[in-house]
DNA sequence: GTTGAACCTGGTCAAGTGTCCAAGTCAAGA
DNA sequence: TCTTGACTTGGACACTTGACCAGGTTCAAC
């Protein structure tokens, strides 16, 4: 076994942790289907974590970190503003739809997180991060297309978010493309009512 | 031990895993903590069950057979389209946030069933219901309230749906009433304007 | 009363699981 | 060169978990 530091085997787990429950699930990552997956002997695991629940929580801080970023305000064929809110969000569900077994390994890990005491903090934190970064993103939308939101920021993030979410895992659940895309679009025309022109 | 036919004993063993499951996760249901918990020998789960998955299935069906029902739209102090809507999301939210522990077994034994080959068509099954009694639910407030909804009802069913999922989901992991609050009267306020009078 | 099916029980098995450790290997600094 | 600390390795331990079964008990029907 090529040797290396312990930093870089505890990244070279985590990886293969990440790609075990995205394959199997959270449920079936267990420490030898993780060293496994690594191709390193097993008594390298508690020589770089402590415990499980300590790859867990470098697993989780992770997953989140390659969480899907808001997708660049970028859609050339419709500049008005309700064009280009519903290229955004499309283009957003494009890339869920691209990773659903990725998708689920996050609701997964969250539930996970929050039965575990130590583990419930930082998926709170993560969450408050992406509040953070939806808001930031519907204010680029608005700076983007010209408009201002009538409704608080804040209370529409957590409105979208929330929104999405549901989406996505409801689609999990039946894959219903044409369901999901309506949805979507009346979301889109949701946002766009709650719009005025110019700051 | 009382005698007990097979089928009562299948109705308390599952009774007993629900109870489970509740207070420590899906996750800590193991057999042997189900027939502790219901005060039964080890020996009488796998004279009821032929396997463990075969209880998960009917815990899965009883559990969602207790699923909230959406609240009676009864409310005396607002009888305008927008205060019936606004009152039966919020008696419905009420309920969810009576029972936050329910909610996320719900959750997990749904990721569950989806990672299980047998279970996931359970799964699409029971959303399938779920987005019936939403759409019903929906015509009895458009008929309560003397309204018609200018948006497909289906269409309006997997949104707000997928949102109730969404926010319930949310606020099991932040807690944040206010904000949940805000982003329920936020719906409400969408669900009127997507109203016109009559039928 | 006999019988037979339905129900109960305690122990046991094999597989899997997280954790630990003693002995080995290596590379770089004293 | 020697030493020292960091890394590697294979095996082992203690425990959990789902599944199984042989033998016992009960009760209703004949």
């Amino acid at each position: 076994m090529t040797r290396l530091s312990a930093d870089m085997r505890r990244e070279q787990l985590v990886d293969a942790a990440i790609r075990v429950m995205i394959r199997d699930g959270v449920g079936k990552a267990t420490t030898r289907a993780i060293v496994a997956e690594a191709g390193v002997p097993l008594g390298v695991f508690h020589y770089c974590f402590r415990s499980k629940e300590e790859l867990l929580h470098a697993v989780i801080e992770g997953i989140m970190q390659r969480a899907l970023p808001p997708t660049t305000t970028a859609t050339p064929d419709d500049r008005s503003p309700r064009g280009i809110i519903r290229g955004t969000l499309h283009a957003y569900w494009d890339q869920v739809r691209a990773r659903p077994d990725e998708q689920m390994v996050t609701y997964e890990l969250t539930q996970y997180a929050l039965r575990q005491p130590g583990l419930a903090e930082v998926a709170r934190r993560q969450y408050q991060h992406y509040l953070t970064l939806y808001s930031d993103h519907l204010e680029a939308i608005a700076q983007v297309a010209g408009i201002r939101w009538t409704v608080p920021v804040p209370v529409l993030a957590r409105y979208g978010l929330g929104l999405m979410d549901g989406l996505t895992l409801n689609w999990l659940i039946d894959r219903d493309d044409v369901q999901a895309s309506a949805a979507l679009d009346e979301y889109a025309a949701y946002l766009s009512s709650v719009t005025a022109p110019g700051v």
